[in-house]
DNA sequence: CTGAAAGCGCTAACAT
DNA sequence: ATGTTAGCGCTTTCAG
């Protein structure tokens, strides 16, 4: 075995490659290249001589030659928030059975809503050579990707669109999701309903904010300012924000939460009230119909699907110019979006 | 730009390469290598025309090919059953976060309980000649894994324990969790108590009724066989095998939940009848503090994070043999699981 | 049906 | 401080 160890390292990874099996099996490299990848033109008892030299010594062909020489790596990169998340954990298995299907595997990372490490990440992935790429940004500007892009590397953008980049994007509707529930708790007969949304920097939050003042212009309603709060979703910010805006003999009667974050410390919030307040929230939640929760839905799954699907026909060579996509929300009533304001409000 | 169409398929990936910028620098390559990673020796003068070329070409190094060259891949796999379950999530997130430490990528993959394509993956995985593997087990028998680990490929298994393999290995304590929530429906009062968990081919399934069998004897209670429930988490079965155990004067007065699929439909079966079942389950979720489930409470980001650390220090060439964590699980009190039997049972 | 030779883009080892 | 050469393990090309 050891023979000799001149070796520095001994490169514990010392794995038998295709020259080993074809010594082995007394055939040339290239045929044991053809057995490997199933190609035509091999005797079947040549076949089986280089099977069995395969099975003896173990071998499993490195895939890093392979994409040195073919080009294409076979996986794609996904670029979200937060796995932990479990918004995102549905939208990375769909877009994991997409890849699947195609024969590609997925590598993950979480930029934690920070640019920089957005852009790490992605770079990572294009320094791995991945066929493509989808991102939810994080950050606002995707210069950085033009290189990539021109170089070949398909790119789509989910949840949010691209930053100063002309690439496909595939987004839920949050303007028209946010307007229709406000317009919902509108129709209860609420006038005075508070915002909460995420950090204004986030496309998703100033849009679901858009689609608030929408709905309540609409309905001739007046905003106060003291009604409208963007920022983190961290519990003791919402909650705060919560509590001051429902203060006072005029504060809000009704709450839309512009996330599920928000939705989760919020419904904690008015759980422990006496005078029941609506609520309706942004994005579904695990066991929202035993808590009656009335929720504007998106469906994380098929924004991953969808985007995937778009990916792969890009790299399956379609040239169209980059698709804008946005999935229609539903809205869901169960019972916390159906409270009406109190007689004396 | 296209001078020469010689190239059957343009490969429009044409990426430049440390050879093109060493040219267009005027410098060699192996000076654009030591720029490109940081390495001494090299003239701030020299280095800055390599900076410029790099920009202007819009070069990014060829991970692929210096894998081939290093050995390593500062990569590792996780296979996991489904990331869209909120268990897996922070674990694949936990893992991400040590691997990140590490400088190395996480490629993840779902099993979806199967057997097949959890070999499947961890194949695709190996081939990719990732450094290390995590492993929440699908399969029973890992034998496969054998020439691999062999070969160097660190591998730690999590929530599960391998099969006919001897490996590093990080588990909650399902054994003695079980026990703990049974025993705290037992103390309540209950003596009628049902179980309903996972396919009895899933260790943490079989390991959580040995865990209620034990909190029984222990009490000197009597087990029903119509008692115990194990089979698919559905939410349809599961609500026949709640409802079958419910059934009748001499029915079940309380429940343990195997898992937090098994605990979200028992919830809604709960809910829905006049009589109050006490009920505990495996696995925190979120809300349970509203909705008042009492549970047995276990960290997947501490399992993550545990198995991940595990990996690195394995790959730091620590070598002792293999290790069985087994983390401790939680009781929190929350209401369901302090209601008493029925003063009539 | 089979194999030898070239080369994918990079890094290690050795010049200069 | 910089460059040259060899070769990682595979696929491609072309010759037997």
């Amino acid at each position: 075995m050891a023979e000799n160890a001149r070796h520095p390292e001994p490169r514990y990874g010392n794995r038998p490659t295709m020259k080993d099996v074809a010594a082995r099996a007394g055939v040339g490299l290239k045929t044991v290249s053809r057995v490997v990848n199933g190609e035509a033109g091999v005797t079947p008892d040549t076949e089986r001589r280089v099977q069995e030299a395969i099975e003896a010594l173990g071998f499993r062909r490195n895939d890093s030659a392979r994409v040195l020489r073919k080009g294409r790596t076979a996986s794609i990169g996904l670029v979200l928030e937060d796995l932990a998340d479990p918004f995102y954990g549905p939208l990375s298995r769909a877009v994991e059975e997409v890849a699947r299907e195609h024969g590609a595997l997925l590598i993950n990372g979480s930029s934690a809503e920070d640019p920089d490490r957005e852009q790490e990440l992605v770079l990572a992935f294009c320094a791995r050579r991945v066929d493509g790429l989808i991102v939810i940004p994080a950050g606002s500007d995707h210069r950085y990707l033009e290189p990539e892009i021109k170089a070949g590397v398909a790119t789509v953008f989910v949840d949010r669109p691209a930053g100063r980049i002309d690439a496909d994007v595939v987004l839920s509707d949050s303007f028209g999701g946010a307007r229709a529930g406000v317009a919902h708790l509108i129709a209860q007969g609420h006038r005075r309903i508070g915002f909460i949304g995420d950090q204004p920097r986030i496309h998703t939050a100033t849009e679901r904010l858009r689609g608030y003042h929408a709905a309540m212009a609409d309905a001739g309603l007046r905003v106060d300012e003291a009604w409208v709060s963007l920022g983190s979703t961290g519990p003791e910010r919402v909650r705060a924000a919560a509590e001051s805006m429902l203060a006072g003999p005029a504060g809000v009667t009704a709450l839309f939460a512009g996330n599920n974050r928000v939705t989760v410390t919020a419904v904690r919030v008015l759980a422990g009230r006496e005078r029941p307040v609506a609520l309706v929230g942004f994005d579904d939640i695990e066991l929202a119909d035993l808590l009656g929760i009335t929720v504007i839905s998106q469906d994380a799954a098929t924004l991953g699907r969808t985007a995937a699907e778009l990916l792969f026909r890009r790299l399956d060579g379609v040239d169209e110019t980059p698709a804008r996509v946005v999935l229609p929300t539903v809205l869901i009533e169960r019972g916390s979006g159906e409270v009406p304001p109190p007689v004396d409000a």
